[in-house]
This record gives structure tokens, sequence and C-alpha cells, in this order.
RNA sequence: GCCAGGAUAGCUCAGUGGCAGAGCAGCUCACUCGUAAUGAGCAGGUCGUGGGUUCAAGUCCCACUUCUGGCUCCA
């Protein structure tokens, strides 16, 4: 029998759930067995047991499975009616409830392995000898909900990995330890980005100067290239009183991840977890004609929005962000042009930052929602139209949109390889319907505009920490806090250091000489702990001729070249946007 | 919020009921030192917070805060 390899794994790493459910029931004989699939990268198997697992009990389970794998019990599938399945899983509650929820027409199949038999569409390998003893890898216990609903009993939930064979279980263990050595709350700390401060209150970022200073040049980019592509910046407050958000419809759907209000002269206002209501205030201050559209208004907005503490994650999932939103208004007819601009925006923005493997995934009308089937349909077609022109890969989510719009957002993937969700791009048929935002077209009647909002790169919190993992600290020359530290071999050089480093920073580079007590070596390896793209070392040479000798972050030398020659070759790095 | 595991010096961590430790970072001093750590010394802690058990608590118990891995959700 021929497979996909896409097939053998999927099988391998199911089979491998269940010789670990077949292996935690040797140990716990009245555990009760919930799901166990196979997932990216490994699987998991959710169990109630009598007692919590420790991870000293991985390794007892573990060892289980191997000795169950060595015994060559063949996979066996048996088909059986519902009535039988009940009747066999009948001190399994979990496997009972499943059992009764199967559509009736559907086929209902049990896999057994030597003594463990489990509910199961399969399919299996064919025998446990199909998996490698020395391939596999529990990783983590972890809590879980019995279907993922938190009204239902809490499972304990172990998550394991499993591979073809043991050299592909160590790549993947490499690749979990890379992923931990670029995690950017790490980095953060170590190359002095930002912090958080737990008595100052969770989920809360403090940009430190190096930090700050890539965010600057972020921001900087970011305007330019906004009002380079036909977006004017605005700028808009932090609360807004009760009537914003009654108005807005917040209060009524969106109130959970909304703080307590601040009374103010015995009103109630609320710190803003959305920007649009903002924005829809100052398209109001004016009629709009046809004419005056499409509106592109962007703003750099710091919301606020409740995050259950169990869920903040350094910069990933924070309570306070700063979204790169905008809201595009226009007309009916312009809706196909700006939304595909609006992709090819994004895109341009992606490759600059360096991301290039980018995903579409577009979310089409609920069952219940505002607007009429029209404009959902345009609206859906608009998107469907841009993704396409552009040859994204789109991933479509039918029904998936929210209830006030279609969207599409955009995931890119790391160098890790692993996808973020940032952009995205969302229709909203409800903001103007409540705000009664009107424009003035040809015929002279007053008509309802589209409205759009996006956020390219998401929150800068968030793009933030990715972009520090997907460059494991050591961003591209345009974006290092420090550009060049300049290293004076000895002291009676330090002069001649100074001297250069003003002479970089008169030329609009981000740099610094080391006047440290350290020594030459030391002085390389603080640069090169930094991650600073390129040091400057100079002595009695250099400063004999006016020269400096380069060493770049990778290692790479050259040595006496004239000060301006440096200056030119970085300056058009920067501009190209080059790592190095 | 829920389940599990953590919180000890700025950082990384050791310390299993009996005098709070190490390395790095910091500070001081010495060293004329060419591409990833020069050496010596000094200083640094209400052991997350509050309560309890005990002759004695960093260590055991309870509550809270917060972090980590998950569940749910999302930028």
């Amino acid at each position: 029998m021929i497979m996909k390899n896409e097939d053998k794994i999927l099988r391998i790493r199911h089979s491998a759930a269940h010789v670990m459910a077949e292996a935690v029931l040797e140990m716990f004989p009245d555990a009760k067995i919930a799901i166990g699939p196979a997932i990216e990268n490994g699987f998991y198997y959710d169990f109630d047991l009598p007692r919590s697992l420790k991870t000293e009990d991985l390794a007892e389970i573990e060892n289980r499975m191997k000795r169950i794998i060595k015994e060559n019990h063949p996979f066996v599938k048996k088909v059986v009616t519902k009535e039988e399945a009940l009747e066999f899983f009948k001190d399994q509650p979990y496997k009972v409830e499943l059992i009764k929820d199967l559509p009736g027409n559907e086929e209902i199949s049990m896999y057994s392995q030597g003594a463990f038999t489990d509910l199961c569409r399969g399919p299996h390998v064919e025998n446990t000898s199909g998996l490698n003893p020395e391939a596999f890898k529990l990783l983590s216990v972890a809590g879980a909900y019995w279907r993922g609903d938190e009204k239902n009993p809490m499972l304990q939930r172990i998550y394991g990995t499993a591979w073809n064979s043991p050299k592909e279980l160590r790549v993947y263990l490499n690749h979990l330890k890379e992923v931990e050595k670029r995690d950017h709350r790490k980095l953060g700390r170590q190359l002095d980005l930002f912090s958080v401060h737990e008595e100052a209150g969770a989920g809360l970022i403090y940009w430190h100067p190096k930090g700050a200073r890539i965010r600057s040049v972020i921001e900087d980019f970011w305007k330019g290239e906004h009002f380079k592509s036909g977006y004017e910046i605005i700028y808009t407050p932090h609360i807004g009183k009760s009537w914003l958000w009654e108005t807005s419809g917040h209060l009524d759907f969106y109130s959970d991840n909304m703080y307590s209000p601040i009374k103010i002269d015995n009103a109630d206002y609320y710190l803003k977890p959305m920007n649009c209501p903002f924005h829809i205030l100052i398209y109001k201050t004016l009629m709009r004609s046809y004419r005056d559209l499409p509106l592109r208004w962007a703003e750099l907005g710091t919301v606020y929005r409740y995050e259950r503490s169990g869920v903040l994650h350094g910069l990933l999932r924070v309570r306070g962000f700063t979204q790169d939103d905008a809201h595009i208004i226009c007309t009916p007819d312009q809706i196909e042009d700006e939304i595909l601009e609006v992709l090819r925006f994004s895109l341009r923005m992606w490759e600059a930052f360096g991301f290039k493997d980018i995903k579409a995934y577009l979310a089409t009308k609920p069952e219940k929602c505002v607007g009429d089937d029209k404009q959902w349909d345009q609206a859906v077609e608009s998107l469907k139209a841009a993704v396409e022109k552009e040859n994204l890969e789109y991933v479509p989510d039918e029904g998936g949109g929210a209830f006030y719009g279609p969207k599409i957002d955009l995931k890119i993937r790391d160098a890790l390889g692993r996808e973020w969700q940032m952009t995205t791009i969302q229709f909203d048929f409800n903001l103007p319907e409540r705000f009664d935002m009107t424009f003035v077209d040809h015929d002279g009647k007053e008509k309802r505009p589209y409205m759009v909002h996006r956020a390219l790169l998401g929150s800068l919190e968030r793009f933030f920490g990715v972009l520090i993992e997907h460059y494991g600290g050591a961003f591209p020359v345009w974006l290092s806090p420090v550009q060049v530290q300049v290293i004076p071999v000895a002291k009676e050089f330090y002069e001649y250091a100074g001297e250069t480093a003003k002479k970089l920073m008169a030329e609009g580079f981000r740099t610094y000489a080391d006047l440290s007590g350290n020594r030459l070596n030391a002085k390389i390896r603080n640069a090169q702990n930094e991650k600073i793209p390129y040091m400057l070392v100079v002595g009695e040479k250099e400063e004999a001729e006016n020269l400096v000798s380069l060493r770049d972050r990778n290692g790479n030398k050259k040595n006496l070249i004239p000060l301006m020659t440096f200056v030119e070759m970085v300056r058009e790095k920067i501009k190209n946007k080059v790592l190095l």
C-alpha cells in the first residue's frame, strides 16, 4: 500500500495517542478517556484522572509506551452499531457522549491494539511496530476543558510529539530549542528592549530606549508609507463617554473586553477598546460629498482591552496596545479598488519588514448578521477579487465573518515557519448604520458609505514581538537600535573613536563609541551579544590615515577602509532594507 | 477565569525545618590591551505579598499578586 507522507505521519501520531492512552490506563485503570487526535507536530490525549499528573509521570508513561510498541500489537478495526458501541463504552462517559452525538448514518468503528480499544474513525498504522520507540517524546501536561467549553469539567491533557525516525525527532526538538532561544521575552531582556512590571499592572508594556528606537523607526516608516499611499493621519482621545459606546454598540456586544468606567462630572467615560467610533465622529463633522470619497484615515491608536489573566503573554497578548489602524470610507463602486489597494499596501509592508510567505483567510457571511445580502455579496466578491488578483493563496472560512461584515486576515510565516495572524481587513456594515453616516451622491441624495476597518501590522506590540523572534534579535540595519559600535583598541585612541562616532552620528547613523575600561576582546564580545550590525575597530593604523577597520556581526572583516566608504555602504544597506 | 508548575541579588540559578549562596552584570583599583570575557577587591537580598504551624520557616499550610505551559478568545 502506498500512502502519502502526510498521511503516514498522521497515522503515526494518532496511533501514538492510542498507545499513550493504553499506557495511562495501565497506570490508572479507572481513568476516563476523552479524545486523542493527531495535531501539528504531534498528538495529545485528554484524560479524567484520579489525581493530577506530575512531570515525572511522563517518564513512566513513555517507558510503558515503548514497551507496548515493542510488543508488536496489530491495530484492529471493528465496525459496530451504535448500541454495541454504547454497551462497550458504558463505563466511559465521555465516549458515550461522543457516540450519542454521532449522526445516525455514520459508520461507527473501534480500533484496538493490545489491551486498549478506542472509539475511532482511524486510520492507524498497521501494527504498534509501525511506531519507532525512539522517535516520540511526551512534552507537557496541561489542563483542557472537555470539548473546549469552560462550563465542562477540566481534563488533563498530555501533549507528545512523534515522528518517522529518531533523526526527525531530534530535528524537531532542536527546533523547539531554537524557538526558546528566540523567545521575544528573553531577547527583550537580553537586548534591553522592553519590560513588563507586575507591580504596575500585567499586560502593559514599557518600551526601553532601544525598543523605543526601533518602534520610532517603524512608526516613521509606517507614516511615510501611509502618506505615499493616499492616507491621512489622525489622532483621537483615549477615553469617550458612554453615549459613544452605547451608539457604537460596544457596551452591548463588547463590554466583556472593556474596563470599568471612569466617573467625570457625573458621566461615565470608558477607555477605548477600538478607534472606530472616534474616526466616525470626525467623519460626521462635515457634510461629505461623493467627491470627497474615498477617505482613508489612519491612526496609531492605543486601545485597552480586558484580557483574562491566563492568556497574557509577553508582547504577543497584552492589555494595552497600539493598533496601526485605519478606516476607509468610500462609495459602493469604489470598494473593489480600495480593497485591492489595501491588500497591495499590506503586502508591500510585509515585504519591507522581511516577511514573504503570506496566506489569506477569507471569512464570509455568518447566519446572524446585519446588512443586506447584496452588500455582503459585493463585499465578499471584492475581497475575493483582491486576493485572486494578487495570486495570494487563500483559505475560505465560510460563515466565519463577524455579524457586521466579512473580512480577510493575513497570516505571515516567520523564519521558524510559524504562522502569525497580523493583518485584518474588515468590512463594517454596522457602525455606518448606527452612527447614521452619509454622503451626498451624484443625484443629490444622501446615501450610506461603505466602511472598511484595517490594521496592517496589527498592533505595534504584537508586531514587535514577532519581529524580534523572526530575526532572533539580529535586526536588519535599518531597524537596529544601534547600527554602528566604534571600538578603540586602547585608551590612547578613545579620542579618535569619539570623533568617528560623532561623524557617523552627523551622517544620521545610530552609533556609540565604546569608551569603557574593557579590553578589545570584551568590547567585541559585548557588541556581538547586543547583535549590533557593524563594529568599527580603530587604533594606531586607522588614526594615522583617517581609516576604520570593519567587522560585522557575522564576523566578516574589512580592514583599513576610509570612513566615507563605510558610510556609503551602510547607507545603501539601509535604503534597501537588507539584513547586513 | 479554570488546570498544572513556578516566584530567592539587576540577570541566570543553587539552597528539602537550624548562620541566605554562586556565576554574570554593577562599583573601585591596577594593567600601553588589534577582532567573542585581563586581574584583584567591594557592594548588593524583609527569599513575590499577607496570614498561619513550629523553639526555629526561603523550606510546611492558607489566601492574594504575578509568571510559565495549556483550555477559551483574539491585534
